[in-house]
DNA sequence: CAGGCAAACGGACCGCGGTCCAGTTTTCTT
DNA sequence: AAGAAAACTGGACCGCGGTCCGTTTGCCTG
């Protein structure tokens, strides 16, 4: 196992879920030793360098390393393993998705009604996806893991808070799931990529979805 | 890659979505020489074993051609990789579950109104998710080819059909996906083995989902 | 400025998935 | 029955992800 980083304390799991969402894990990085950060920022250079270059799948950690100039165990020693390497090359856009949503304007942000943040929440994750979507693939961890990723984490509890509004009787949190599984780079990925969809379609289907499930009461 | 096994033709994509799904590639096994079809079993038999015995984690392909008395080409040659082999270990259980649904007597099975037949899909799936869960989770693809597989395509297939009874004015292929990702052994893991969730309260969850879905008209 | 120590380094090392191909076995043909 | 083509076999081989541990380096304290 790739456990016990001496330098990331785990951030000790804030037991139970906070009302309020914190701008995800911003106290990362514990302040690393000087030569430390040089050689990160060097590694996630040479890394985006390699996945522009050669694709994603060109990203050996060796090859990190090397380009960098650096050690394979120095790789290891920060990013954990292959997908932390991958997830820190996502953690930019990731982050400002997330600050969009917490802290932007509206409809993603707080201020619209929770059913069209909703909407604007699944169409921005939508296209974020597609650009990167290589990558995307590339950073999901083992199946096993996939869902405990913070940045899905912070997604999905998003998701569940918005649905609490709209649906407040509902079992919001696998309704959120189900919602989060629709946003799969893995399914995005067929279904433009293998059944040709237009992202149009995907984001119509989004709509759709959404309606259906923070629809109140059969008609009936 | 490890295309181009020569004794498997592909069996030849069927073009477009066959109306009446057929039982799922049954045609699998193009008459193996003698020799074949005894390694071919005997493999599988090592391998349930090791799984039995260390976890689906023990499952090395050396592991399984050494306890089978094989060489470790002959293990790729028969299930062109790992995850083929895993496969191939829950093919028995996955054709049961799909000519349940595909034959079987109601609400399973044809007879029953296409809400009905849902309902009782997503109980059925889960229950045979969660036992062989770690099977499942450790037969997944890389998530590239994760819905591409034959055994997922016929799910999804058969969930497509039951929605265009059901909400015929829908986009019914995205609508399945949807309702297939919450299938998905890595969540059912995630809530249950991580959240703690009991099975009944995913399978209550499937059962408001489903009804969601198929709503047809907003009370509005 | 010395010196001590935690943190970081780097590369040898390991195990596994996957490939390859020379040699063997089976099946088909006549 | 014999011989050749096709199919199958096994194990050496490769590359990569990941671990380990002896060595080096930056930082803090006195």
């Amino acid at each position: 196992m790739s456990a016990s980083l001496p330098p990331f304390p785990k951030a000790g799991e804030p037991s139970s879920e906070p009302l309020l969402l914190e701008i995800a894990s911003s106290a990362d990085e514990p302040c690393l030793r000087a030569d430390a950060a040089r050689n990160r920022a060097r590694l996630l250079e040479a890394a985006a360098r390699l996945v522009a270059e050669h694709g994603a799948a060109g990203v050996t950690m060796e090859a990190v390393a090397a380009a960098a100039s650096v050690g394979k165990g120095t790789v290891f020693r920060r990013f954990g393993d292959r997908t932390g390497l991958l997830m820190a090359l996502l953690d930019h856009s990731a982050r400002q998705l997330q600050a969009a949503f917490l802290g932007g304007p509206p409809p993603l942000g707080p201020g619209a009604p929770p059913v069209e943040r909703l909407h604007a929440f699944g169409r921005a994750v939508l296209r974020q996806s597609s650009e990167q979507l290589e990558l995307q693939l590339a950073a999901q961890p083992e199946p096993a893991r996939r869902f405990s990723s913070p940045p899905l984490r912070a997604l999905s509890g998003h998701v569940t808070l918005l649905l609490r509004q709209a649906v407040p009787d509902a079992d919001c949190v696998l309704l959120a799931q189900t919602l989060i599984g629709y946003l799969d780079p893995a399914l995005i990925h067929h279904l433009t990529k293998e059944c040709g969809m237009p992202l149009e379609r995907l984001e119509a289907g989004w709509s759709d979805l959404v309606a259906r499930v923070t629809r109140t009461e059969p008609p009936r």
